[in-house]
DNA sequence: TCACTATATCATGATACAATGATACATAAT
DNA sequence: ATTATGTATCATTGTATCATGATATAGTGA
């Protein structure tokens, strides 16, 4: 029970970011991008990308499979696509009230 | 569009602790609690407990009213309770798949 | 083998976050 | 006014996160 709010807070702390959150939207627009794209989609160093790919990596919500040189990453939790779901009505919400 | 994802990542941040998620759970299952009662709930001190309270306080999700010396707290921001749903639909999937 | 491209990892400095004890503020009772 | 209770804020210290440049690894082609 307190573990799980742990585990729970870990994953949020994963998405928790402006960077991470465009990655898996991006991710869930176009279904799967190797890193060279996304860098300059998203206009970042290589090595900052790559932390943030080891980041959703690590807390299971991307993988990457390597094909020759490029790796192309995809969605792998569907939970992920939820939540950015989830702030996608929280986005809409507020433009009407505007 | 850049913007919305710093701001989602802000309050996704503000949620993202194990307390934090606790306190918000607290308060969809009692509807409303006071700082003491939170306080011996989930065995902190006071000070960092208040901190809490403030973190979520600044990001919209709780308000409190005071009455009397005890102040009030209650679940203001709706996808607060939205989120937390989605986490729990998650622990009940990993259940069934141990 | 060598050079080249795509990606990952490492070390570092800067910044943000967390917990704590001390202190301040607000309200109530005497 | 004083004292007590409930809550908030502050200052400090330890820890985590971030961006960056440098270096390493993996695969490809000459």
């Amino acid at each position: 029970m307190e573990d799980f709010y742990l585990r729970q807070a870990e994953w949020l702390k994963a998405l928790a970011h402006p960077v991470r959150l465009c990655i898996i939207q991006g991710l869930m627009d176009k279904g799967s991008c190797n890193v060279t794209d996304m860098q300059e989609c998203l206009k970042l160093q290589q090595s900052t990308l790559s932390m943030h790919l080891q980041k959703l990596r690590a807390a299971g919500v991307i993988t990457g499979t390597r094909v020759g040189l490029e790796v192309n990453y995809r969605l792998k939790d569907p939970q992920a696509a939820r939540l950015l779901e989830l702030l996608q009505q929280e986005h809409k919400a507020q433009e009407v009230i505007e």
